[in-house]
DNA sequence: CTTGAACCTATAGTTGCTGTAGCTCCTATC
DNA sequence: GATAGGAGCTACAGCAACTATAGGTTCAAG
């Protein structure tokens, strides 16, 4: 039997979001001590372990619980584990493209600058114009 | 004198969007009709297009705060402005970094699985069991 | 003068936690 | 058995940067 705090420990999870996990229904709600306290056993840290992992890949909580729910069903079809698992390389592949796009546009505008005033800056030249921009659009942000 | 609404078509905002950065404090206090409606001028617009500009460029609302300070101060130097930008490429340089190392965990699981039942996933077993993975960390999340 | 699109305020929800306040509990030491 | 203090408890507020909704008012065209 584990407290929240070995749990924590053991997944590098903070205490607060294993109670979190809980809350959303992510994390089952463990038995307690007669004084209310809560007290897990080895299938609960497997399973935090799980999510925590999943996290670690940048899978979206909605995700990882349709992950955990395949996991509990070992004679279920993997193929939607897979596709899940596709369409977050799909999500971080897009992140990175745009993310280099940017990086250019970044490395661009701080090359051009040679110092002086603000109002000589090519930094925020190119922040008032997008036109500056080699990229005709940065769509989405974030 | 423009509306709220042709400033959201001329700069690609939500109407809420630019109110909220009315509240923060992005965007000042325009001037209001005789019932109340808020009228904007041109430089409101540019101010308007200058911060969206930024966002699309990834800088955090703090960021666009002290760039547009700069701005608003042409005679300042412009050394600040050019550190925000390389504090904002050094950020975007290690988002790159770390997606690309989980764009290779999850190509690698992925093409490991061979299909078949959720208990023989490669995608699902490697979720379980971080020691599947090259890397030793996949530290921050997100 | 009427209609309806666009505006207004205020508030809650999003994602995934994190921090705080003000308690209670568990356990080690004496 | 008493006590101290680390760990646990609930409940709620806050972060970033919006987005959505409800329920009402104003503006401008016909
Ligand atoms: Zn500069
Ligand atoms: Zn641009
Ligand atoms: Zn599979
Ligand atoms: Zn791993």
């Amino acid at each position: 039997m584990h407290t929240i705090g070995t749990l924590a420990r053991r997944t590098g999870t903070k205490v607060q979001t294993i109670r979190y996990y809980e809350q959303i229904g992510l994390m089952p709600e463990p038995g307690r001590t007669e004084g209310g306290q809560r007290r897990y056993g080895d299938v609960d840290l497997d399973r935090l372990a799980f999510i925590r992992h999943s996290r670690q890949l940048g899978f979206p909580l909605e995700a990882i619980r349709e992950l955990l729910d395949l996991s509990d069903h070992p004679a279920r079809d993997c193929g939607a584990a897979d596709s899940i698992a596709r369409r977050q390389l799909r999500e971080v592949e897009t992140r990175i493209a745009r993310l280099q796009a940017l990086r250019s546009e970044l490395e661009r505008m701080i090359g051009e600058c040679r110092g002086g005033t603000a109002s000589e800056c090519r930094v925020l030249e190119v922040l008032r114009d997008h036109s500056e921009c080699l990229a005709d659009d940065h769509d989405a942000i974030d």
